[in-house]
DNA sequence: TGTACATCAGTGAACGCGCGTTCACTGATGTAC
DNA sequence: TGTACATCAGTGAACGCGCGTTCACTGATGTAC
């Protein structure tokens, strides 16, 4: 069975960005090196430059992969706690703000955890990273219930809060801090699903 | 006139201090270098050492610079336009969120410039940062008319929002991020000042 | 008031290190005949 | 089916550079007498 040319090549690239996908999220766009990258999916660093020009351009690339992976939780949630009730919008805010997040940097959105450093970036990571921003405002508003105009505030609250409790630390003030947003966001946005009993 | 000792060293220390504030909220954590820093105050690298122990010393101090300056902005800024009849939170709120702080990264505050950074610094640069955090919640909290259990949620939304409509850029849609943040974060939590009409 | 001296803030060369990037080479894979 | 060859993903040494840090030294300042 003979492989489609490339394919093996394709299958590291996709490995090199997984890593990356993570790393750039866990330690951030000054955290990422190549050799590190490279080493952590099995290689050597000398094969870099045959998969990305430079490393702002796995910087690139490794935005969108996070944000895909990122997009796809959130999806993943909605599916499963659409079944018990759970407005789409809710389940946005309760992905977005799990607990678990907190011990666990190189998970969740990546907005929220390079946005500081977006505005600091050369040029080609910089406009990739504004319309990271812009798809998260974009899939806020999608779930909003009502008020499409205050998207852009409920992802700044989502972005915010998570950062805040993040740099407070994996404990039960920065537990509280992400508790208080879910409940806020949710109590102020979100529209009780059909048939769900309405609790205010 | 005799100088007491030491006020020349003070002085320089001060003068690093000022450059170092700005730096780190310009250029982030890993922006600031020693030599850039002593350059721009007028020094060789050098000396460095005579006034910090080491690099994270210097990021510690300039943080907790940077949170001065930024408080005493909220501050100055709540007494001019308390004379117009706004309240503290309203004034705390359009100061946090001006739109010249889109065109000036060095300036505002050090949470929104810093924050997604800060889980990822060495302990003692970490723990400096968490009490920021911590200080940025509390100024909230007293400037909040009711409610104060939303602070933090408050402050995240204030950190998110700057930092988004940052990321989105200095042009009409990162000024409309930040006008919308304005007026939500207003109506939703501002009490009427007495004497003030009430638009609502 | 004047001179010699001690102090110490700041200088500038040097260090070891890790980084992004380059490049000649290797060796496994699939193809041509 | 078997052999020779071309391709090319990946290797590993080397590069130039900038970084944080160290340290012997300088020279201006203020003091002691």
């Amino acid at each position: 069975m003979s492989r489609t040319p490339n394919s093996r090549k394709e299958e590291t690239h996709a490995r090199i960005l997984a890593v990356a996908a993570r790393a750039i999220r866990e330690r951030g766009y000054a955290g990422v090196g190549v050799a590190d990258v490279m080493k952590e999916a099995g290689l050597t660093h000398g094969g870099f430059y045959a998969h990305f020009a430079s490393r702002d351009a796995l910087l690139v690339e490794a935005l969108e992969q996070a944000g895909r992976d990122s997009f796809d939780a959130v999806v993943r949630n909605t599916e499963r706690r659409s079944r018990n009730g759970a407005s789409p919008f809710r389940a946005l805010v309760e992905t977005y703000l799990a607990d678990g997040l907190l011990g666990s940097l190189e998970a969740g959105c990546p907005v929220a955890a390079l946005c500081a450093d977006m505005p600091r970036q050369e040029p080609t990571v910089r406009d990739a990273s504004a319309r990271r921003v812009q798809r998260l405002i974009a899939a806020v508003q999608a779930r909003l219930p009502e008020s499409p105009e205050v998207a852009s505030v409920v992802a700044g609250t989502l972005v915010g809060s998570l950062q805040l409790a993040r740099a407070i630390g994996d404990n039960p003030e920065g537990r509280a801090i992400l508790s208080q947003a879910r409940k806020t966001l949710v109590q102020q946005y979100d529209r009780p699903a059909a048939g769900r009993p309405n609790t205010h």
